[in-house]
DNA sequence: ACTAATTGTAACCGAATTAGTTACAATTAG
DNA sequence: CTAATTGTAACTAATTCGGTTACAATTAGT
């Protein structure tokens, strides 16, 4: 799986919507780098694309502001899932195994079987979670200073 | 998860081994390096983990045999995925979020707690499985020339 | 004991990837 | 018109991945 923190900065943007949504503030992808701690570019391109996978929306402009496409509630953590991770969740191997040898000539077809079980498992249990409970569970976690 | 292929070299060469341990052939790592396409640092690199994990054990010295240490049907793909993966399924942030905002300050428990659940779904699909199984089905897969 | 083969490991390298940075045209509210 | 912001491209630094070289330690066979 890609070392990378796609998904991750993906739950905290559309997190942090749930919330702007509640409280009917505006945030851009200034305010949203704000609170990842990163910059604005990084979140722009996950922005991106969430936004082609139908989760976010925005007012562009002077006035901009993303806003959730859908109820917390209706996003799912597999959605999320889906919408960033490009890679699938095991690598194969990095050059072709060795197609003379009876192990190197049948071990990607059966890996690859394996493989799209466990990644099966795996999003059936990120499609039983949803933006509305990561926002409800970050939230019982308190600020510092209160 | 991490974009590298450990776990895929992993599994092949353990596939080898129950293979060479049905013949009764001997296998170096320069011969597992082979059938990888690989180089023998890098299958020896692996080996070391497996043998790590209690996996796979090793004559050593000039006439050198890797064997696997149980019966192939029972090394489940969890046991190699545990022996070889040291990283998490899904990566943190890369600098910790804005503490004094309501969602950065708690996204990282809640998503904690997820990715917890998310990880126990895949690793338990992986324990269903096993070495002697990802030979059975490799083996289906005939070499080119027969 | 000596030789030959192999493991285990360290050090180094190039390629690829990740996120950060700068820059700027396109969009839109006021 | 102006000011703020998005969308995107181009470039960069840091990190990671696997490949390479090298060599001491181990061991079977003679």
């Amino acid at each position: 799986m890609s070392g990378n923190s796609h998904f991750t900065v993906a739950l905290h943007i559309l997190t942090l919507l749930a919330k702007t949504g509640q409280d009917d503030t505006v945030i851009t992808s200034d305010g949203i780098a704000d609170s990842v701690r990163t910059n604005p570019v990084f979140v722009r391109r996950l922005l991106g694309l969430l936004k082609k996978g139908r989760l976010v929306s925005v007012q562009r402009g002077s006035a901009a502001n993303w806003r959730l496409s859908r109820l917390p509630e209706n996003i799912s953590l597999l959605d999320v899932y889906e919408a960033v991770q490009a890679e699938p969740l095991f690598e194969m191997h990095h050059s072709t195994p060795n197609p003379s040898c009876p192990i190197g000539c049948g071990i990607q077809p059966a890996l690859q079987t394996f493989y799209a079980q466990a990644e099966a498992a795996l999003k059936q249990e990120l499609a039983r979670s949803n933006i509305g409970e990561v926002l409800a569970e970050t939230l019982t976690h308190k600020p510092v200073s209160s």
